[in-house]
DNA sequence: TCCATATTTTGATAATTATAGAATGATAAA
DNA sequence: TTTATCATTCTATAATTATCAAAATATGGA
């Protein structure tokens, strides 16, 4: 991963109102949700909304499809993946010891066990 | 963590410099670099780079201390668990299979197995 | 076709942020 | 105490970004 691409990734993820999104999308999954559900769990007008999930998906982090007249966002796992591993890359000289714990995330292995 | 740490954090690390400071120093591990050896690591301006580190500091993810005419900043690893964490909470409505690889990264166990 | 719903785009404004240069503060050695 | 080194703070300037209101686009149904 380029250090720009990662940049424009923390800087999409750098804004409340982004990072909350974003945080409802990683916890609903790939489904998805529409623009306009998220509008109203965050409270967030449809022009701002538009504008800020415009950046999450320029930056990589998130993908859109349309659904009839609903437009549906979700949560790029494997970008979330690779921007992790950037920031921890070489950590401590590979002597170990300094990763995220994901265990504290309460979310566990399915995907890490594939991709081990 | 709040939401407001988080977005600090991120804005933090959303910054050419600031980003390739951080993983210089996640790279070099608890023993951390020297100011000055960063700023000619990276080619940056000693007061830009002091601006920079000051606001990594500020957003909890570096630590500095004092040694000789140096200041030696070390990344907080504790404070970068907890950030990817809080990304990855409740991800997938817990069923799994979103969180981050961390395999990928080629740094291993040791802190992981602490903390589960 | 006409209307309603869902979302995005546009244009203007207000606020935040990065950078450069000069000056200041802190520590150590001569 | 004088000097050199390392780092930070200050001041000003340039550039980027979030928000709001209004208009435009796209889809589906009457």
């Amino acid at each position: 991963m380029e250090t720009t691409t990662a940049v424009d990734a923390l800087q999409a993820l750098a804004q409340e109102t982004r990072l909350t999104a974003f945080r409802l999308l990683v916890e609903a999954g790939p489904e998805g949700i529409a623009a306009g559900e998220i509008a109203r769990t965050l409270g967030v007008a449809p022009p701002n909304l538009s504008f800020h999930l415009s950046a999450l998906v320029h930056a990589g982090l998130v993908t859109s499809r349309r659904d009839g007249r609903q437009v549906i966002y979700a949560a790029d796992f494997d970008a979330m993946d690779s921007l992790v591993g950037f920031l921890a890359q070489n950590c401590c000289r590979g002597e170990g010891g300094c990763l995220p714990s994901v265990e504290q995330s309460g979310c566990v292995p399915a995907r890490r066990a594939g991709k081990a």
